[in-house]
DNA sequence: ATTTTTATGACGACTGGTCTATATAAAATA
DNA sequence: TATTTTATATAGACCAGTCGTCATAAAAAT
């Protein structure tokens, strides 16, 4: 019994350390890029030690972008689900999706889009392994947003083209909207797709 | 006479050991994100010698990424201007523009996409510079694209509006092709953009 | 008490961007 | 033509900072 407290506890400690890592890694990664956030700045940013890294990700910085990779998917995906579970039309739940995004973006004065296209557009040609991850993620997000349109009453194909058509504009609404540091690119967007989606 | 020549041919070789390092930046930084390549690399990708880049871009680094951003700008815009009087309809405005984007792709085995879009990520947000000349060539291009949108019969403001739009759709797919490594997310984008721009 | 797991930070080999000092070529002047 | 002045180009030193390793410490389990 006590020994199994402190096991949970320790292993608690050891995960926490971990989530904490990625997510200080998260933002940095999208607020600079991969390339330039260096494993310095990314443990003095959480009060880690440096050696921590190498424990906790033995392949080194690539393994800690696997992990943001995967952790977004996660994150994102629960956003994306939450969106279409509050909304009752296929408006609502892009105005919902939308939303999120926007707040991100205010939140972090225009510095944070996507948490993934800074990576993707850095490391998917040069990094097979996290090129893959990257390539998953969409896919996962693009799959949950077609269930939803599907549950809407589109026809399954159509969903899942138009989820892909959805998803680039709002990527790229995403990148105006941080070089311009105004909503009013995304807000154009989810008109359009509202317009557009039947 | 004499002199003249030589003074020209001086020049002229100037001009070129600067837009030949402009041109392999643009290369690089599309491929790997601007904090990934290093002087170095630039350098001796073009067998030239460090110093040189002190002299031709006396700030230093982000003097290249400003440089690259201005030549994708003309560079790109050129292209548009081409695809649209290359185009006798909105359809075939649209793709030609894919298709110049598609090239690129396949004969870049997919690392590179739109040359401005990393810069974008990377560096909008830390300087300031920068980001002002993102801003400036993507409005650029938009509005490039929305003087077509209107010599095919639009309203100057609807032309504006969905340029913005049609950018953004296009943009995400380029990152979604990059990652896919599949010319399929622009073929969609096209196909809907071809069907929403009436 | 011994072994296993978890955690740490100093260290090294190296590369980064930047800058100053120097060399080469062209123009200008005498 | 000879010589000075200017423009263009280059080389290499510099230090800060990079990532990754490793010998060890602390904690937990046996």
């Amino acid at each position: 019994m006590n020994t199994n407290e402190n096991a949970t506890r320790r292993k608690r400690k050891g995960e926490t350390t971990k989530s904490k890592l990625t997510a200080i890694a998260m933002d940095l990664f999208q607020r600079k890029g991969f390339a330039a956030v260096g494993l310095n700045e990314l443990c003095s940013a959480g009060d880690l030690p440096k050696g921590s890294i190498y424990y906790h990700f033995p392949k080194g910085k690539n393994d800690i972008a696997i992990a943001v990779v995967e952790q977004a998917k996660q994150e994102i995906g629960e956003g994306i689900r939450q969106a279409g579970a509050a909304s009752d039309s296929l408006d609502s739940f892009i105005a919902a999706l939308v939303q999120g995004f926007a707040q991100n973006l205010v939140q972090s004065d225009y510095e944070k889009g996507c948490p993934v296209s800074t990576l993707a557009l850095e490391l998917s040609a040069q990094e097979a392994e996290i090129g893959a991850a990257i390539s998953a993620c969409y896919a996962h997000w693009q799959s949950l947003a077609a269930d939803r349109f599907v549950a809407f009453g589109m026809d399954e194909q159509k969903a899942n083209d138009l989820a892909q058509f959805s998803f680039c504009a709002l990527e790229g609404a995403l990148i105006l909207a941080r070089t311009q540091k105004s909503l009013h690119p995304l807000d154009r967007v989810q008109h359009h797709l509202s317009n557009y989606l039947k």
